[in-house]
DNA sequence: ATGAAAGCGCTAACAG
DNA sequence: CTGTTAGCGCTTTCAT
């Protein structure tokens, strides 16, 4: 590796009108530039970015930090944010908290003795001053965080809404829900989402509503558990598409046919359940939007352009496969 | 942020000093030393790590190149590289090649300008020379790049031997294959797997397998085409689980039952495959210690320790799902 | 046992 | 238009 010094003296110029033409800024003779360019080009010269953090006080880096990238959702995202940020010229930093507030805050430390640029976290657990007070701009993604930072997801409760109505119109008449965890912003929407549809019907009642937390084993005991004690339940809508799967194999094991005896509808869109037999109907994410404009946004802050607004709620669609019936 | 030269000021002592104490090297004082520490502690100082990495030539950081992090195999894989990294205070960058070269080569000019410590790669495009005149320590992950390059990933031909015997084993007597793209090195192992199992058989010929290229629609109406023209074929084994599912989904559309009529079996063990219905009979690889195993070595050989053993093949192991006939 | 000082490679005043 | 120089924050000789 060659430096700034070889490529002067080489040249025959300072360092310094190296560093004008490297970062085309200042006055410099197109004569010596084009001199400079070719010795760069000659000795395959490519400037130090540590040298460049130090004295920039930036490093053109930024972290992501998820739960659990293995968590099906999370790869997509982080895929979008890294196309956008690699086009940018940045690095992406990957982190997994397993939601631990303990955790989460080592990798601010991390971040701030290395000059990482910005941060796109999906966290439930952390402490909005602690964030504020880190410095570092930050985007979140999946789940709020509070007014003032800038968030991407769907809108969760419309979504919940849609999934509970297409139900309905399918002619469900007893809607049960298996619910994501309580401290989990998003699963707590989607069933207010569903609350705020079934609530004015006369077959409601808040037993048909049981926590699956996001986990495979949890999600199919308590379906069994469900569907033997209220046998009419004809329908459930599953917090996300992983609990959805879970739901099915319960009812499967139990000699239900799916749709017929039991139509389930999941939340997400992981690639996963279009693979699955039959298709798995669930309420779509645009997952690698969500990713995507999350890293926009995090440039935009991190570059100083003001944001036109500050929360986003992308749009989810409705995926019909053939969990549901028509 | 303090700096390491206001603890000096701080606790009256010279910079030098505050650093031996951080870095416990060199004699100090054990009174100092305490009184160092104090004002460390007082001021919340934490060096300045890009510093460090200037005069050190090295970031604690490493990357990881995978061709697309949304495929499932691989974030399963990062969360193990992650997971011991962090343990040693490294950081992980993450990379998608999408099995391009040039991207590959963008990512290895951006290590070399970042000081990155090493890598884990899992590429088929890669030239060998290019990685090693690179001067970054490498280690490859699921594919093979030459004799030099520590390689971790499972024995795939074995693996493969093992599906087709146990196909055989539940009484299936023409066994197709449906194998991954020619390029990848995994793939042809598995298909060269399946061949030394079976081309002595009887009913063998070249037919039998055909190409999916990991790819959905293409293993799709591939299985269709196979399955018209042989409708005696009675199994089915999938290059991986990701086309085993898509070789199911055809089987199930030409009014196949699935094990009564075909047996299917995959080959990786995603956590999904556990999820559908029926579960994927398949051969599972340890995909968390292929990417633990992997972050280890690479950490030998960035802190210099001999490597006893340079290629690791993992074993894998049959996951009897309800794909196949018991 | 401790401090002064050089230097890692680069950028940005400041002079000229 | 170009060169000199003082840092960025840290580590490590080399003296003392």
């Amino acid at each position: 590796m060659s430096t700034i010094k070889q490529v002067a003296q080489e040249a025959g110029v300072s360092v310094a009108t190296v560093s004008r033409v490297l970062n085309s800024n200042g006055y410099v003779n197109e004569e010596t530039r084009k001199k400079v360019l070719q010795t760069i080009e000659k000795l395959n010269y490519k400037p130090n970015a540590v040298a460049r953090s130090l004295f920039k006080k930036q490093s053109k880096t930024i972290a992501l930090i998820v739960p659990n990238i293995s968590n099906p959702f999370f790869p997509e995202v982080a895929r979008a944010i890294e196309d956008v940020m690699s086009g940018k010229e940045y690095t992406l930093i990957l982190c997994n908290s397993d939601d631990k507030e303990e955790k989460e805050q080592h990798y601010f430390e991390m971040m701030k003795q290395k000059y990482v640029d910005g941060v796109i976290i999906a966290t439930s657990t952390v402490r909005p001053k602690y964030i504020e007070k880190s410095g570092i701009p930050i985007v979140a993604v999946d789940r709020f965080i509070n007014e003032d930072i800038p968030y991407v997801s769907v809108n969760n409760t419309a979504g919940a809404i849609q999934a509970v109505r297409y139900l309905k119109s399918t002619g469900c008449k007893k809607i049960a829900h298996i619910r994501g965890p309580e401290y989990i912003h998003n699963s707590e929407e989607r069933y207010q989402g569903y609350l705020k549809e079934v609530q004015g019907e006369g077959w409601f009642h808040p037993e048909l509503i049981v926590n699956g937390n996001f986990e495979s084993e949890t999600t199919i005991k308590a379906t069994e558990k469900l569907l033997t004690k209220y046998p009419d339940i004809d329908s459930i809508f599953a917090g996300n598409d992983y609990m959805a799967l879970s739901v099915i194999k319960a009812a499967l094991r139990m000699g239900k046919r799916i749709p017929e005896d039991l139509s389930v509808i999941g939340f997400d869109g992981i690639n996963l359940s279009k693979l699955t037999n039959p298709e798995l109907t669930t309420i779509e994410q645009p997952i690698y939007d969500i990713g995507y404009k999350a890293a926009e946004l995090l440039l935009d802050v991190i570059e100083g352009r003001p944001l036109t607004k500050i929360q986003h709620e992308l749009d989810v669609s409705l995926y019909e496969g053939q969990t549901t019936k028509r």
